[in-house]
DNA sequence: CTAAATTCAGAACAAAAGTTTTAAATCTTA
DNA sequence: TAAGATTTAAAACTTTTGTTCTGAATTTAG
């Protein structure tokens, strides 16, 4: 901020929550990345050529600063020594994580899920989950559950249910049925009767309706 | 077998599932017991420090042998470099794991949960489970379902329940049942009438029973 | 028993990886 | 602008850690 223009000052106060300078965040996005991907952290040296820092040292002064902002912790002399933590400072383990898309219950219009790769924006809300049921049954997303018609099945307000994309479902399956007409989702059990479809909440029922429906598997 | 004594030979064939030597099977259950606990491999003198043995070169004789019997998989010059499979030649995660400590239907005796910490018969049937789930709940035990009363609430046969140990219930959560007077377990819904309690599975009902009732979590 | 294969030891080596030091560049702020 | 803090650089150092080599001990097989 050397000569001249006097505008465009920042105002910004240093609030509680504090953002983290670009090269920060990319590093720490790299390591979630990285030891989801091979089950154990990078080394400084890893980090570096990912993260096209210059220098080893510098790599070691970010880390620092995340550590001391509760990102991260750090084993002294450990080779790959660094540990992820989670928002409440536990350590984070490398089970597959599921990308909690939207939330569901009646009309609420789910966004198209898109397989979205890009590095920058990975502020997504993420479930763990069981890394068996990941390798079952492949690519998974996750819905918040919204209202409390699916009770009795053991899916209360609040929950998220793990879903696995599918075109087609079994009668009694739970199922993310996508009413083309209304434009909305719901959470229900799948039932073909004929040539229509009743969709059982656990209160009242539904009229027939074509739409693709999706398997669904539930999560306390 | 040098001189005399003609008898007590071994007599053992070597079949196709060869049994693991004890200092193999010991640096083994090191490698699964210290990834769960620290989120990364050991190192190899780590492996020598923890299993008492007296050379480097020792431990690395045994991984390379582990390596070849598809027990772990090895990444040249990288610190850390052990990577464990599983029965599948997958790689393990750290997340937790869960002991199947047996079977829940119509009439079979659970054996009762004993914590133990025995390093050697370490040969119990596991389940990965998420990570948030273990967090929530702590400690956490698993049962696999024999029958096929409980389709309704989407638990099938063969399924893995994920029990949660607790001694009451809250009306309509699903429980596992202790009949004491039977002498048997069941997964049930639970009610409580009065002074009675109903456990409500997905075709009948029961009688009106007193006992510990348990806390459950589902699984698909 | 003898020969071969397997396993273990000890030591040293070399590469990998964490750490430190010094200095320059950049951003902040008064 | 100038002082101070933050961030980046480059290089060297030290420890950790994977690897190798040679030989001995032990086990296995004929």
């Amino acid at each position: 901020m050397a000569l001249s223009s006097s505008g465009a000052l920042k105002l910004r106060v240093n609030m509680a929550a504090k953002k983290i300078p670009p090269r920060r965040q990319r590093i720490l996005n790299f390591l979630q990345e990285f030891y989801a991907d091979n089950g154990i952290p990078p080394t400084v040296r890893d980090i570096q050529r990912a993260c096209e820092i210059s220098s080893t040292s510098v790599v070691d002064y970010n880390l620092e600063k995340l550590r001391e902002a509760g990102y991260i912790n750090r084993r002294q002399d450990v080779a790959r020594g660094i540990e992820i933590l989670d928002q409440d400072g536990g350590p984070i383990s490398n089970a597959p994580r599921v990308h909690i898309i939207g939330t569901i219950a009646a009309g609420n219009p789910i966004p198209a899920l898109s397989t979205e790769d890009s590095e920058s924006s990975r502020e997504f809300d993420t479930v763990e989950v069981s890394p068996d049921l990941q390798r079952q049954h492949g690519q998974l997303f996750a819905l918040r559950v919204n209202g409390t018609s699916m009770v009795d099945a053991l899916i209360d307000d609040g929950d998220v249910v793990i879903v696995k994309p599918v075109t087609n479902a079994n009668n009694g399956e739970m199922v993310v049925a996508w009413l083309k007409e209304e434009n909305e989702a719901t959470l229900k059990k799948f039932y073909l009767e004929g040539s229509r479809v009743r969709l059982q909440p656990a209160n009242n029922s539904m009229a027939p309706i074509f739409c693709p429906a999706e398997n669904v598997e539930v999560r306390g």
